[in-house]
DNA sequence: TTTTATTAGATAGTATTACTATCTTTTATA
DNA sequence: TATAAAAGATAGTAATACTATCTAATAAAA
């Protein structure tokens, strides 16, 4: 998808169908027989993306049965910078991971939504959050917000990211390389917020 | 600011200067005179609102000294729908935040933000973090996240509203017509995550 | 008070965007 | 081999996001 390029390169807001269409040598109108407009096309960026995160989450989770484990290993493949999927070799994930960041939210905060959610497309997105969701409660079935609780840590995962990088006065880890520190800090928000109260509450 | 009532009633994508020029009686060029390009507008909007909000918040919590009182205030600030301010005739508050919630994010989550950065755009929104940020500080001040947690708390008082309205499946209180679910997931989380440790860690 | 800037607004344009209608070619199926 | 469906190309359009330039109003300086 060369799209993921053009995206990536000069974001969503300046890439065209024209564009699109000169890069892979068609026309504009060819692409329109696959695409009814370029929202649409972002969405399904987003929707392979969730899908194939989906997919390394239930791969690289397999054989572990600890939800502490696991849900670091979640909270690591969503903030981690992705190397790029051998066995999917039209789709560069690193770039696409880069784009989901920027462009992401950009799926759904429109008066859109509810059309484009009638028409399933954010099912991906919903289904792991909700996978996501459910080891919450396996680790704390006492827990009253798990759903909400991950929709933040998918979204945190890409502002916390964003935020280091362009406005780095909003996190605690100013301008630094990887994400280990985004990394960091949502680990330690999941598991003091999923802690058993096994000793009193202070401060209630 | 009629600007307000047409970004409200299509969404920013929609919204044009020829509309809004003809809406206040004037040409596309004029509105020129005042703002950029639509990107720049919005992004004035979204300073004007989080300048008010942060006055909003010195005035809620100047005779307070408790920090937990103080971050249950700002949570209900943040994540509230709020009253129109009769000392603002022309602004209505209560439509800039159901805008902000849709369209706030898009004001950095550009290729400009460095550049828009650069020009001090998103100081209000950086000063209103900060301000969250040595309230919980004062409250816990051995907490190593203290700005991303306000950060957190700041988009996710948004989102959260977002997502009951439009994509229920992602947060734990579907349809509901008020924000207090929002207000309890937020006070929940931010309380935990802040608690003093005066007792074992039960899971490291 | 008159001159002179500066600001504000209007006119008229342009390149680009986001499409659509329709025609032609290719490919698949009966 | 005929035929239909899909894919692609051509040529358009209305709207968008501007810019250049002219004119009118207003404010500051002489």
């Amino acid at each position: 998808m060369y799209s993921i390029q053009l995206i990536h390169k000069n974001g969503f807001e300046a890439f065209t169908f024209r564009k699109l269409a000169e890069l892979i040598g068609t026309t504009e109108a060819s692409v329109y027989r696959y695409f009814e407009n370029k929202h649409r096309l972002l969405i399904y960026l987003a929707a392979w993306y969730w899908t194939w995160l989906q997919y390394q989450v239930k791969y690289q989770t397999n054989n572990i049965n600890d939800p502490v484990v696991k849900l670091k290993m979640i909270i690591k493949l969503l903030a981690t910078t992705v190397k790029d999927d051998l066995r999917t070799s039209y789709v560069d994930e690193s770039l696409l991971h880069q784009i989901i960041i920027t462009e992401g939210s950009k799926t759904y905060l429109t008066k859109r939504v509810s059309e484009d959610n009638k028409d399933q497309l954010f099912k991906p997105y919903k289904d792991l959050c909700a996978h996501i969701a459910n080891i919450i409660i396996e680790y704390n079935p006492n827990y009253r917000y798990p759903k909400s609780l991950a929709s933040t840590i998918i979204e945190m995962a890409h502002f916390q990211n964003f935020f280091k990088d362009y406005l780095p006065s909003l996190t605690d880890f100013g301008e630094t390389k990887d994400e280990s520190n985004t990394v960091s800090y949502l680990e330690d928000m999941l598991f003091r917020v999923l802690r058993k109260e096994n000793c009193e509450l202070v401060n209630l």
